[in-house]
RNA sequence: GGGCAAGUGGCGGAAUUGGUAUACGCGCUGGUCUUAGAAACCAGUGCCGCAAGGCUUAAGAGUUCGAGUCUCUUCUUGCCCA
C-alpha cells in the first residue's frame, strides 16, 4: 500500500488554499474571526487550537454556502519588542515584522482558510493613523479625558498599567510591585457606557454565561444611598456610602479610610501614623479586605445617628475602608455584615439585630439574608428592598443624603510611557491648553532613531520628536509623548477588516453595515474582561459617533477555548527542561536524556515558556504532518475545556489518517461483487444518518464527538469492505464523507476528493430522508434493561409485546406475573411493571 | 470571604427536552505475521462472579414505572472577584 506522503499533499494544497477565497456571492454573510496574535516570535499551540477551531468553522460555513469572511492580522505594538531591541540592538519594527513573516509561515503550513489579502498589523502607519482619527473623535465626542490621578507604576517597565493590568499588587507582565503615584493621564471615559456596557449583555445570547457574569462583576454596579452624619461638637459631616441603607437603625459605628480628609486631625498622632502603615501593608484587594484582621484607630469623636435622636455613635478609621470607593467612609451594622460584624466583637460595640433572622438567639456571624427588618422604627415590618425604598426617600426628605447608584469600574487609563505603541496625537500649547493634532496632519508618526535605553519614556528623551507648531495658529507646541495602551489597537481592529485598505477614513461604513457584528469570535477565556470589555466600548463609542451604524455590540458570539496543558519536568537541580531533553521509561520514571539522571514531573499545565513545557508545532507539523495536528488538537476534548498535549494522540491521529488514506485506495481498486441492494441501502442509511451527527456536533462546538462520529463512520466502512455491497455505493458515501472531513483536515481531504474525481468539492453533502431504519430498543422489567431487541422505527406498542413474548430472555421474567402497568415510549423502550 | 462551574473505567471523554450508562479514542491483555522488535491486522477490556446474575456515574437521601441527567444535604476539585 502506498503511504500517505502529507509533505507532498500539504504544500501541494497549501498553494491552492493561498488563493483560495471562501466567497458565496449569494450567500449570506458570515464573519469568523479569532483573536488576533501578538507577534511574540513563532506560533505556540494556543494559536494551534484557537486557529484550527475557527477554521474549521469558517471552512463549515463556506460549505454550507455563507459568503464568508476569515481575516487574520497582527496585534504588533508592545512593549516586548523594546525588551529584544535593546537585548539585540534591533529596531522594535524589524523585530516585529521578522516574528511576523515567521509566524505567518508557520500559520500557512497549518493549511488554514485565511483570506491573507486582509491582513492588518496595528503597528503599520495605515493601521494606527485611523486610530489617531478615532481618538480624536472620541475626544471631541467627550469620551476622552485628561486627569491627573494615582496611577499604578510599575517600576521594571516604568510606564502605568491600568488596574485590570495589575494582578495581586503587581505588574500583570513584569510582576513587579506595583507604587503608587501621582500623574496627569489620558482617559478613555468608560464608565459613561457603565449602564449600557452592563444592559446589552443581556442581548449577547451567543456568549457564555460566565463571561458575562465576569463583565457584569467587573462593571459592579451597586444602588444605595450617600447618607451625611453630623459630629459632635465639631462643625464637621462625614458623607458615607452604603448600599444597605435599610440597615441603618442597625449602625454602632462609623469607619473610615486612613486616606480620608478627616485624617488632618490626627497628621501629629503617632498611633495614628502607626495604625496608617498597618493599613498599607494590608492590601486593598476584596481578599485581603475580608480575610485581613480587622484594625482600627478610635478617634473619640461621635457622629450624631440621623433618626434616632440620642444615639451617638462612636467614629474610628479602619482597614477595611478604601478612600476610591464610595466615599471613604462607612456606617457599620455588625449584625448584617462580617466585616463590622468582625470588627464590632473587636472593639467590642454593640451587635443590634435589624433584619430577622427567624430566630431570638444571638448571632454568632453576620446575617445577611432576607427577612423582615425589626428595631428599625418607621422601617420595622418592611422586607429589605421596602426598607431601602422607604429610608432613601426619608433621607432625601430631610437633605441629608441622595440614592446614588455606584459603579466598580473606573474609567480607562490609556496614557503609557513607551515607545513602542501608537502616539496619542494632542499637543501642549504654550497656555497650557491641550489641543488635538489637526485630522490632515495625521499619522504623527513615530520616530524611527530612537534611543530605548534613555530613562524613562523614550519619545519624551528624544531630541527633536516632540518640537511642533500647530499648523491653524503657527504657534509653538509640544507632542504629547505618552503612547497608547495596546488594548486600544485590539479594540477596533475587527472593524478595520472588512476594509482594510480603506484610505479615506478608519472603515467604510458600507463594509461594516455589510460584514458587522463578528458572526462568531473565537479566543481565549483570558480576555473574558479587558480585551471583550474595551472592544464593547469602543464599538459603543463609534456607533455614537457613526449613529447611521447601527451597531451596538461587535461580537454575537463568542465561543472561549481552552487551553494546551503538557507536564512540566525538573531535573535534580531545579532547572526546567523541554519534553525533548527527557525520556519515559516506565509509568512513572522519567529520565533527563543527556545524564539519565531522575527528573521530577509536574503536573499538566497550561504550556508556558518559563516552565518549559511546551511544545514546538512546526516540528509536530514536521513530524506527524498539520492534518494530523489538528486533528489531535480537535479530537482529545471538548473544545471549551483544556487539553493535554500528548505525543501518542499525535501519533495516533497520524496513523488514522494514514488508514483513511488506504480506505480511499482500497475502495478505488475494490473488485465489483454481486450486488445486495438491500445492503447498499442499509449502508447510505447508517452513513446518512453518522452525517446528520457529524453535523450537528459541528454546528454544536463538539468537535471532539464529531471526530468520534467520524471514527464510527470509518469502522462502518471496514466492516463492509467484504460485503456483496457496490463499489458505486461505497464511493459515493466516501465522498461525502471527505467533504465532511474538509474542514477538519482539509489537505487530506481535499487530496482524496481529487481522487475519488468528485466534481463538486466545495459541497456539503445533503441527507436524503432515511430509508426504513432499523433501530435498537430496550425491554425493561420494573426499570430494569433485560434485553436490547432491534426492530423497525416506528414500530407500535402491539408489535413490541409480539417480540417480548416470543423472546427467550424476556418471557421468562414475565411467565406467572401479572403485568399491572406497561410504559412504551416509542422508538426508545417498553418498561414492564410486574409484581 | 463571596460568586460560578464541574465530579462518569487505568486515562481523555460520549450519553443535552428523565428512557439501552461507559460511544469513540488512548492505554492494556491475548493472538496472527516476524529471527526479534516495530508496524499492520484480528479478538478482548467498568467491577464482583465458573455461571445465572448482581453491583456501578464523588457520598448520602428524595421525586419517578425509570435518574449520570431533576430536588436537597455533604465532600472534593477547578475558575473568577485577584
Amino acid at each position: 500500500m502506498e503511504r500517505l506522503n502529507f509533505q507532498v499533499i500539504e504544500k501541494k494544497w497549501q498553494e491552492y488554499f493561498s488563493k483560495k477565497k471562501l466567497t458565496n456571492k449569494k450567500g449570506k454573510k458570515f464573519y469568523c474571526l479569532e483573536m488576533f496574535p501578538y507577534p511574540s516570535g513563532k506560533i505556540h499551540m494556543g494559536h494551534v487550537r484557537n486557529y484550527t477551531i475557527g477554521d474549521v468553522i469558517a471552512r463549515f460555513k463556506y460549505l454550507k454556502g455563507f459568503n464568508v469572511l476569515h481575516p487574520m492580522g497582527w496585534d504588533a505594538f508592545g512593549l516586548p519588542a523594546e525588551n529584544a531591541s535593546k537585548q539585540n540592538n534591533l529596531h522594535p519594527s524589524e523585530w516585529t515584522n521578522k516574528n511576523i513573516q515567521t509566524m505567518k509561515a508557520q500559520l500557512k503550513l497549518l493549511g488554514l482558510s485565511i483570506d491573507w489579502d486582509q491582513e492588518i498589523s496595528t503597528c503599520e502607519e495605515n493601521y494606527y493613523k485611523h486610530q489617531q482619527e478615532l481618538f480624536i473623535d472620541f475626544y471631541n465626542n467627550g469620551l476622552v479625558s485628561r486627569k491627573e490621578t494615582y496611577v499604578n507604576w510599575d517600576p521594571i517597565e516604568k510606564t502605568v498599567l491600568a488596574n485590570e493590568q495589575v494582578i495581586n499588587g503587581r505588574g500583570w507582565r513584569s510582576n513587579a510591585i506595583v507604587e503608587r503615584k501621582k500623574l496627569s493621564q489620558w482617559f478613555f471615559n468608560i464608565t459613561k457606557f457603565a449602564d449600557n456596557l452592563l444592559e446589552d449583555l443581556n442581548q449577547l445570547k451567543g456568549w457564555p454565561e460566565k463571561v458575562k457574569l465576569m463583565q457584569k462583576n467587573w462593571i459592579g454596579k451597586s444602588y444605595g444611598c450617600e447618607i451625611d452624619f453630623n459630629i459632635i461638637d465639631k462643625s464637621e459631616t462625614i458623607k458615607v456610602f452604603t448600599t444597605r441603607p435599610d440597615t441603618l437603625f442597625g449602625a454602632s459605628f462609623i469607619a473610615l479610610s486612613g486616606d480620608h480628609p478627616l485624617n488632618r486631625f490626627f497628621s501629629d498622632n503617632e498611633l495614628f501614623k502607626k495604625f496608617k502603615s498597618e493599613c498599607n501593608k494590608t492590601g486593598t484587594t476584596e481578599e485581603a479586605l475580608a480575610n485581613a484582621e480587622k484594625l482600627g484607630f478610635n478617634t473619640n469623636l461621635f457622629a450624631q445617628h440621623p433618626f434616632i435622636a440620642d444615639k451617638k455613635i462612636p467614629v474610628f478609621f479602619a482597614n477595611f475602608v478604601l478612600m476610591d470607593y464610595g466615599t471613604g467612609a462607612i456606617f457599620g451594622c455588625p449584625a448584617h455584615d462580617q466585616r463590622d460584624f468582625e470588627f464590632a466583637k473587636k472593639y467590642n460595640l454593640e451587635i443590634i439585630k435589624v433584619v430577622s433572622d427567624g430566630s431570638n438567639n444571638e448571632l454568632n456571624e453576620a446575617y445577611t439574608g432576607n427577612g423582615k427588618l425589626i428595631n428599625s422604627g418607621f422601617l420595622n415590618q418592611l422586607d429589605i428592598v421596602e426598607g431601602k425604598n422607604k429610608i432613601i426617600s426619608e433621607i432625601e426628605k430631610k437633605r441629608i443624603g441622595k440614592r446614588k447608584t455606584l459603579f466598580r469600574l473606573k474609567d480607562w487609563g490609556i496614557s503609557r510611557q513607551r515607545y513602542w505603541g501608537c502616539p496619542i496625537p494632542m499637543i501642549h500649547l504654550s497656555d497650557g491648553t491641550v489641543v488635538p493634532v489637526e485630522k490632515d496632519e495625521l499619522p504623527v508618526t513615530l520616530p524611527k532613531d530612537v534611543d530605548l535605553n534613555s530613562q524613562g519614556n523614550p519619545l519624551d528623551a528624544h531630541p527633536t520628536w516632540k518640537y511642533t507648531t500647530q499648523k491653524k495658529t503657527g504657534k509653538k507646541a509640544v507632542r504629547e509623548t505618552d503612547t497608547l495602551d495596546t488594548f486600544v489597537d485590539s479594540s477596533w481592529y475587527f472593524l478595520r477588516f472588512c476594509s482594510p485598505n480603506y484610505k479615506l477614513s478608519p472603515f467604510d461604513k458600507e463594509k461594516i453595515k455589510y460584514w458587522m457584528p463578528v458572526d462568531q469570535y473565537i479566543g481565549g477565556i483570558e480576555h473574558a474582561i479587558l480585551h471583550l470589555l474595551y472592544s464593547r466600548f469602543f464599538t459603543k463609542g463609534i456607533n455614537k459617533i457613526n449613529k447611521n451604524l447601527n451597531l451596538s455590540e461587535p461580537f454575537l458570539n463568542l465561543f472561549t477555548q481552552g487551553m494546551v496543558c503538557h507536564e512540566s519536568y525538573k531535573d535534580c537541580d531545579g532547572n526546567w527542561l523541554y519534553p525533548e531533553e527527557v525520556e519515559r521509561i516506565s509509568k512513572d520514571k522519567v529520565i533527563k536524556k543527556q545524564d539519565k539522571q531522575l527528573v521530577t514531573v509536574g503536573p499538566p499545565e497550561s504550556m508556558s515558556k518559563s516552565k518549559k513545557n511546551t511544545i514546538d508545532p512546526e516540528t509536530m507539523i514536521d513530524q506527524y504532518g498539520a492534518d494530523a495536528v489538528r486533528w489531535f488538537m480537535l479530537s482529545d476534548s471538548p473544545p471549551e475545556k483544556d487539553v493535554q498535549w500528548s505525543d501518542a494522540g499525535v501519533v495516533s491521529s497520524n496513523k488514522f489518517l494514514q488508514k483513511l488514506w488506504n480506505l480511499n485506495k482500497i475502495i478505488l481498486d475494490r473488485k465489483s461483487k454481486n450486488n445486495n441492494k438491500k445492503l447498499d441501502d442499509e449502508f447510505n442509511s447508517q452513513i446518512d444518518h453518522l452525517i446528520s451527527k457529524i453535523d450537528k456536533t459541528i454546528e454544536e462546538f463538539r468537535f471532539n464527538v464529531s471526530i468520534a462520529h467520524f471514527y464510527e463512520t470509518f469502522n462502518l466502512f471496514n466492516k463492509n469492505l467484504n460485503n456483496e455491497i457496490s463499489n458505486e455505493c461505497l464511493k459515493t458515501n466516501l465522498t461525502k464523507i471527505m467533504q465532511l472531513l474538509i474542514p477538519f483536515t482539509p489537505h487530506l481531504a481535499h487530496e482524496c476528493l481529487e481522487i475519488l474525481k468528485c466534481k463538486e468539492i466545495d459541497k456539503w453533502p445533503i441527507i436524503k430522508g432515511n430509508v426504513t431504519e432499523k433501530i435498537k430498543f430496550a425491554i425493561q422489567i420494573n426499570g430494569k434493561t433485560r434485553d436490547v431487541i432491534t426492530i423497525k422505527k416506528n414500530s407500535d406498542k402491539d408489535e413490541i409485546n409480539n417480540i417480548v413474548l416470543t423472546n427467550s430472555k424476556t418471557n421468562k421474567f414475565l411467565q406467572n406475573k401479572k403485568i399491572f402497568k406497561t410504559i412504551f415510549v416509542k422508538d426508545k423502550i417498553i418498561n414492564y411493571i410486574i409484581k
